[in-house]
DNA sequence: TTCGTTGCAAATGTTTTGCACCTGA
DNA sequence: TCAGGTGCAAAACATTTGCAACGAA
């Protein structure tokens, strides 16, 4: 089932996300396909957006801010959001897969995984104020 | 400012979070409160729930599967969600603050802190397949 | 009396969905 | 041909907000 067929626009938004390293939301992603498919539909965005983070080619971040972000760089990170400005930033870290083994100790069912958010003011919010 | 004025909801809705480990959504908090008082509304469990919050009082819990949940439990701690059954667990593990350290080595702004979601399969659904 | 709080309802913002039409394989 | 994809608009949710009435200090 799911045969998925080719669509330029489900490609147009993979190329899209590739290009950027702020991390847009689905609203973000729709104002700029747009340009080039001046009728795809907010609907089309998110089906894809949903479609491709389920086939791990892209990743949906969650950060509690309203809308949700998505990152065209599937290698495992992990993310920084800024309270004050509110920019969503990737970081150049070593791992912390680690932390999986110390969250299942004590616990009796099993951990596949983590997605840590970091948060506080970044580089240029700190020298701004 | 926000002289704070007491409020027979607000307590009962701190008191309601007091009792539960499970991590209740605004509207399992609504129809839970409304045993009590039938006529508090929704719009004064989310201003509720957005002013303990901010006090520090009770924790808002953003797990990306639709509605926040609202943790009674204010001591530091990490959160598991079973992809299986959607249940939201609190870890009893020991502390990770220092992938905060790690996280700063090559970061130029300020990391003030971190929230980390495990996910996997709790040990009930584990143990059913 | 004063000003924070409430209930209600309407508004907002995000995401999903039904449906008829379109399109890639 | 035909199942998957699209555009559009409506619906579904989660959450916020304006406002007049209420209640604690």
């Amino acid at each position: 089932m799911a045969a998925l067929k080719y669509s330029r626009q489900r490609e147009s938004i993979k190329e899209f996300l590739a290009t950027r390293y702020d991390h847009p939301t689905a609203d973000v992603v729709y104002e700029n396909i747009r340009k080039v498919y001046p009728n795809i539909s907010l609907g089309t965005v998110y089906r894809n957006l949903g479609l491709l983070a389920s086939l791990g080619e892209i990743q949906k971040v969650t950060t509690g801010d309203g809308a949700d972000h998505f990152d065209g760089n599937v290698m495992p990170h992990n993310h920084f959001i800024c309270k004050s400005c509110g920019k969503l930033i990737d970081l150049d870290m070593d791992s912390i897969d680690y932390i999986q083994k110390v969250a299942g100790k004590n616990f009796d069912g099993h951990i596949e995984g983590h997605s840590t958010l970091f948060y506080g003011t970044c580089g240029d919010c700190t020298n701004k104020s």
